[in-house]
DNA sequence: TAGATATCTATTGTATGCAATACTGCCCGG
DNA sequence: CCGGGCAGTATTGCATACAATAGATATCTA
């Protein structure tokens, strides 16, 4: 028997295709056409369709299956500062002096994203977030982060295509491990939420 | 078709026999017994463990079915805070001329508290609760209170069960409506922290 | 012709069936 | 007496089958 459930791969494949608009906003999901074509049957797909729903991901229309939810600019605006929050509670509760070892790490991720460009840009951001969370002892809180990202993504997908913000996303980045490195928590914390607060700016100018 | 999908049923009754314990801790669940009992088939009760898996309320063991996390005091420990501060953070995105219409409100539920005994006291708390935050205009920190809570409430039943703090308990409540009334969203707040940590002091003394 | 209605198809929600793994108890060897 | 291996069962994970609703198309009536 599969040692990896069909459905956690399946979850990676739908979330990747509601990022990249394969799975259009406002869209209604087939579960036959997408089993199909994910070479599954309906039962772990629509196992994965109900996580991604509870995730918020996905909308469940009763009787009616699944749907991608439309873009919604408002989401955005409660997304971002949710996420900022949610990051600056997890950096609150991680002890100094774990903190204080990850400022060369996260600097080293920081210096990949200066050369990187377009795709790879977003993943080493998620890299460079995920290492700056990772020593956080709440794994609950950790698990809200997780299943909140995604959703902003949508967005945060869209604004990265089209703005070149990486320079000054990342400066901010190497500010927060310089405030790290001073100990300076509250710093951390308020670049941290402004970075975040500064992508639903850009987001708000011509976004989806 | 049935207007509400069964997952949703099912996820409430399994709930509910994991906070009431006729589901142990650290007990798998046997799906077909589990199945039968309930009196449907396997695929929507499946659906709704998995939903149960995501929401942390049940642990999916690969090849092993799920089963009912053990009771583990540094897990609550972490709850409580983490409930705490989504809680907090909701009250300060909910505007303070919403806030002001909801004192007298609260202040009913809390008379009932004052009356009500044992199983019906943790119902009022959650009434107390939802109302307290029933104004935050954003539904995903809500969603994710309303995920997070279930988990923290199987620690909490048993401290309900064992202390008679409810005096307690119904006096905070009363003060964090009266912040509210005076639009003192900081003490509020803080009154509100201080709650959900005295649940998790009690808890600590001699939980399950 | 527009609107309502009936009929037919598409799609979901649930139930059942099947194959592979995990568990249990027993036998055996040491 | 105790641990390892083996057979048989139980249980999961996935696939398929079935029933009922939602949606689409065509027909009928005013």
């Amino acid at each position: 028997m599969a040692r990896t459930p069909l459905r956690s791969d399946l979850i990676e494949q739908i979330t990747a295709r509601v990022l990249d608009r394969r799975l259009a906003a406002g869209a209604r999901v087939n579960e036959v056409h997408l089993a199909r074509e994910l070479g599954v049957s309906r039962t772990p797909l629509r196992e994965a369709l109900i996580g991604l729903a509870d995730r918020g991901l996905l909308v469940a229309a009763p009787g009616r299956g699944f749907l991608v939810p439309p873009f919604d600019l408002d989401e955005a605006r409660r997304l971002y500062p949710l996420v900022a929050e949610l990051e600056a509670l997890a950096l609150r509760w991680t002890s100094p002096l774990e903190l204080a070892g990850l400022p060369d790490a996260l600097d080293a991720v920081a210096g990949e994203m200066a050369v990187a460009d377009g795709g790879d840009l977003s993943a080493l951001d998620d890299r460079w977030h995920a290492l700056l969370l990772s020593r956080c002892p709440n794994p609950h809180l950790l698990r809200l982060i997780e299943q909140t990202k995604p959703l902003l993504k949508r967005y945060e997908s869209a604004y990265f295509a089209r703005h070149d913000h990486a320079g000054e996303s990342i400066g901010e980045h190497r500010r927060i491990a310089a405030a790290l490195r001073d100990g300076d928590l509250a710093a951390a914390s308020s670049v941290l939420v402004a970075n975040w607060v500064k992508a639903l700016a850009y987001l708000g100018k011509d976004g989806p």
